[in-house]
DNA sequence: ACGGGATAGCTTTTT
DNA sequence: GCTATCCCGT
């Protein structure tokens, strides 16, 4: 394609957004503006004008399907191979570095990367280790307080100096543990890959002057979810010719709670004063229905640059907003919609259902398999975290990375091998006194004294057949290795001959990884690209929405998170209840984070083309609280209320729910309608209500949760602040 | 060393 | 309610 008619396809603001080169450039781009195509069109531009070649061009996005689409959309303008291309997201851009360069860390090459789920094990170990209790501090609040610290670029030094209070400290020693673990067992959790490469540019000027120099233009993707480190990471990379193009969307920012820092694009014209600032408002997506009630809602939020997208594709159908009774009714009024959108000619593939938490997919899940709706779940999933899926993908670290011993000690005994408890503290105490890895201890038990012959001898058969297999590792693919181990250890062995139905499923998903393995082979022609390596390195970046197929005839079910940067004819969006969407927990913090409810909500509205229905259910089971399957009493959302009266169509279903054919599923369920229903009888609280309580005065009703133990109710008062209170003890007053 | 039964803790969103 | 971990008897 030519240039011309490459920008012959843009509109007038897309088009200087491509073509504008002479500075720093923030393009401000709205729901459904064609921000993608203005990021891929601009790269082809690029190219083509021989302005920097393609291997000088990094581009960072949020996901690696965007990063795939928009190279393959590239090639497509250009009708060439772009190889040298440095496409993907922040994280596997960072490993890519730093599987080049991490020696100069003193790290090595074949590092490990640890997920949230090692990571927390590594945690408990250590706390473990320190004698630590584990009601002082919760390893899950440790893994939060070191991600949030890499995430602000503050290292355990750091932390340790501002840590005042006990628990701060026990947390300082705990995160000061955790980094040396970590580099003794040459790993890298997420936040390190981002962090990493900074330290290397700080440390070694050269390094950073040679990559500065090989990027003679950087892109970004979703430049409003970018963290400290991304952000100081794109600054550094850009510079000394500022030549960067950002692209974002302040109102579609959702990932401050993990980090992202919304003054990174709120203040961008701040960090270059020269910048240009291009808007992209006109909206290729949806009507203008859905675009104006979109519009209303976030422009509540005081956190933004502003802007007001218009379309051109006509007003549409009005937004229908539909009450129901419970979960269960609101899952078939999805199937309801699901079948009458199919009726007008509307394919599975072209709807999605959004929700608020993964837990939401349950009760829709249910409904969907009831009455043979094909569908999908994207995320959520916990493949990887499956017991025998962890052992094997343990076994295959520990041949990459012998170092890794968070794996080693995982495989150690499993399938259960005769070395336990005590043979493994021998183990780990020589290690520890000769201060060399477990793997190492391992090929030397045989001078073990404190081991008895017995457990010297398992040991050295467990370390020569790894050995042996290692051996291979860089000669034969992925596949082989891991087939290798599967056979030799007897991983499914182990369950093969049980009677056990879950143990059946165990072997089916150790086939189903070695499938996706012979998956991984086939596609890559390049034998250097299938190594057992490169294939964890892609399990461990690669997550479920990559692998989505927006073209399968189904229904894709997903949070709203998972949602971002994806279109559908027609959007559910369900859970629309004061404390689900916005979640309680925002409603009980600051505005700051209702803030981000409503850009969350904005973001899903606007992946509507055609029609857009909102759910609500007057009661929901939660998993949730004490009583782990207590009944919720609903109010609709907020944000039901802020979408003006003429771009929607209310339909109250609360009460149709008593079709007694299908309306209870099981004797136990009944139960709990009932359950929930008796309180009503009595007093009735409702969310939203005013009441007076004896010693904390007057407040207000943010949650109601019945379950066997009574009518719990979420108040916050003015002077004492929430509190959870039973109703039944409390002498409440309804005003 | 290992398997069975009791029990604590869990669910916000994810690269 | 589910599951991962703990505790105990063999």
């Amino acid at each position: 394609m030519t240039i011309d008619n490459l920008l012959a396809q843009l509109n007038p603001p897309q088009r200087e957004a491509v073509t504008y080169l002479d500075g720093p450039l923030l393009v401000l781009a709205g729901a459904g503006s064609g921000k993608t195509r203005v990021l891929t069109y601009k790269i082809a531009y690029l190219i083509a004008r021989a302005v920097v070649r393609p291997e000088e061009i990094l581009a960072l996005t949020f996901t690696n399907k965007a990063a795939n689409e928009m190279k393959h959309r590239v090639e497509q303008l250009l009708g060439m191979d772009v190889r040298g291309l440095w496409i993907g997201t922040f994280h596997s851009i960072c490993a890519r570095i730093l599987r080049r360069e991490i020696h100069h860390l003193g790290f090595q090459r074949n590092f490990t990367i640890y997920d949230a789920g090692d990571q927390l094990a590594q945690i408990e170990r250590i706390m473990q280790f320190l004698n630590l209790n584990r009601d002082l501090v919760k390893p899950r609040q440790v893994q939060y307080v070191i991600s949030q610290c890499k995430n602000k670029m503050m290292d355990a030094l750091a932390y340790e100096k501002t840590a005042t209070d006990f628990v701060s400290q026990q947390i300082a020693k705990i995160y000061l543990e955790y980094e040396t673990a970590l580099r003794r067992n040459n790993a890298l959790d997420f936040d390190d890959l981002l962090i990493k490469p900074l330290q290397l540019f700080s440390e070694r000027k050269d390094l950073l002057a040679r990559y500065q120099e090989r990027f003679k233009y950087v892109l970004v993707d979703e430049y409003q979810d970018t963290n400290k480190a991304q952000y100081h990471l794109v600054r550094l990379l850009s510079q000394p010719d500022r030549v960067i193009c950002v692209v974002g969307d302040e109102d579609q920012s959702i990932y401050t709670w993990r980090g992202a820092d919304i003054t990174n694009i709120l203040s961008f014209e701040k960090d270059f004063p020269d910048c240009r600032v291009i808007r992209l408002e006109q909206n290729y997506r949806s009507t203008q229905t859905i675009l104006d009630a979109a519009n209303e809602v976030v422009a509540r939020n005081t956190q933004r640059l502003g802007k007001t997208l218009w379309s051109e594709n006509g007003q549409g159908d009005p937004i229908e907003v539909i009450a129901t009774a419970s979960e269960i009714d609101e899952a078939r009024q999805v199937v309801g919609i699901i079948a009458k959108e199919r009726a007008r000619g509307i394919g599975y593939n072209e709807m999605a259902i959004l929700y608020r938490t993964n837990a939401q997919s349950r009760a829709l899940e249910d409904q969907l398999r009831r009455t043979g709706i094909p569908y999908t779940i994207v995320g959520g999933t916990k493949f990887y975290e499956r017991k025998e899926i962890k052992d094997l993908l343990a076994y295959l670290r520990v041949l990459v990375n012998p170092t890794d011993s968070l794996a080693l000690r995982r495989i150690i005994n499993v399938p259960a091998r005769g070395i336990g408890e005590v043979s493994l503290q021998h183990l780990q105490d020589y290690a520890d006194r000769e201060g060399i890895s477990l793997y190492q201890a391992l090929a030397q038990a045989g001078r073990i004294e404190q081991l008895t012959p017995r457990a010297q001898n398992k040991m050295h058969h467990f370390i020569s057949l790894l050995e042996e297999i290692r051996r291979e590792v860089d000669q034969v693919n992925a596949l082989e290795i891991a087939s290798r181990v599967v056979e030799q250890f007897g991983l499914r062995a182990m369950y093969e001959n049980s009677p056990d139905p879950q143990d059946q499923a165990r072997v089916e998903n150790i086939n189903e990884l070695l499938n996706s393995m012979a998956q991984f082979v086939d596609e890559r022609p390049d034998p250097v690209d299938q190594t057992l390596a490169a294939f964890l390195e892609e399990v461990s970046l690669v997550t479920d929405i990559d692998n989505w197929d927006p073209d399968s005839p189904v229904v894709t079910l997903m949070t709203l998170h998972s949602a971002k940067g994806l279109e559908f004819p027609v959007v559910m969006i369900t859970g629309l209840e004061d404390g689900l969407f916005p979640l309680s927990r925002s409603l009980e913090e600051n505005e700051e984070k209702l803030e981000e409810e409503r850009r969350l909500f904005y973001v899903g509205m606007t992946r509507a083309k055609q029609r857009l229905y909102l759910l609500w259910a007057k009661s929901r089971r939660r998993f949730w609280g004490d009583d782990f399957a207590s009944q919720f009493q609903n109010v609709p959302s907020r944000f039901l209320r802020e979408i003006p009266a003429r771009f929607k169509q209310e339909r109250d279903l609360t009460g149709v729910s008593e079709s007694p054919a299908t309306r209870f599923v099981s004797l136990e369920d009944a139960a709990w309608e009932e359950a929930a229903g008796t309180q009503e009888e009595g007093q009735s609280y409702q969310p939203g209500q005013v009441v007076v309580h004896d010693t904390f005065g007057r407040g207000e009703i943010l949650a109601v949760e019945s379950s066997r133990h009574g009518t719990k109710l979420t108040i916050r008062f003015g002077r004492a602040g929430v509190k959870k209170i039973v109703a039944e003890y409390a002498n409440l007053e309804l005003l």
